[in-house]
DNA sequence: ATTATTGTACTATATTAATGATACAATAAA
DNA sequence: TTTATTGTATCATTAATATAGTACAATAAT
């Protein structure tokens, strides 16, 4: 799987959200073991520093932990992780209308534009939880 | 009026998109002048550098242009601000789903969010053209 | 004609981000 | 016990971004 990372942010920031993205969509589990940093790292095509630096801050925030030498875990605080998507879907969709209302496009028109783009979208959720 | 310029991103990107929305919205309409290079500047507290920069960009794609020692003005070709709104407004959108899809949130479920939040805001668009 | 304003160009410097390389202590695995 | 793997720390280098300061040519304003 690519990590699809671009140049326009800083790549550790984007790191962070990708690993955030999987924790919260159920990719990683509540007490999986992550990839070790340098596999990671591999992984992503990128400094084993950059990786290193990423996971520091999700370990900051609480979202991982690490047992030394043994390996680095997802959280089992559930509360935490459901917590955190919350407030991301939230930030999302503040930010999301905000943009599109300095674009001066009405709430109304939004919604519409949505459903249009939505019907020639061919997304498949059914392998969700 | 604040420039809300974060340290996220780089500021020249951000002023990019500052102006690009002003026009997109007519809060700039075309043929206006812009204020000078070190008006702006001095206006989103920043070096005179940074903001030419912006603006240097937002002219290599036709959107504003300058004429020398008078000053910089907004393109007069109002086919290419309407293109412009609809790609961006096109761009805000599925990359909004798609974040939402990536985190493990099902369309409707986003719908549904949207039209919550929708609700708890005042915005008002009725000063808008 | 003189002055002020305009866009523009250039050099230098500081900071941050990313990479590359290396090293070390703790411990799981052999 | 020995080896390999783990997270972690450090140093040097490069590139991009932003700032600061200065300067110049064209021209609008006086």
């Amino acid at each position: 799987m690519p990590w699809n990372l671009d140049s326009d942010r800083p790549i550790f920031i984007q790191i962070i959200e990708k690993i955030q993205m999987d924790i919260i969509s159920g990719l990683y589990r509540p007490g999986d073991k992550l990839p070790s940093v340098r596999e990671l790292a591999q992984e992503a095509s990128v400094n084993p520093n950059t990786m290193q630096k990423a996971l520091s801050e999700l370990e900051r925030t609480g979202l991982v932990y690490s047992q030394r030498t043994s390996g680095r875990y997802i959280t089992e605080d559930t509360t935490m992780i459901d917590n955190l998507k919350s407030q991301l879907a939230k930030e999302l969709i503040t930010e999301f209308l905000d943009n599109m209302h300095k674009l001066g496009i009405p709430q109304e028109e939004t919604m519409s534009l949505i459903n249009e783009i939505m019907k020639g979208d061919d997304t498949d959720d059914s392998d969700r939880m």
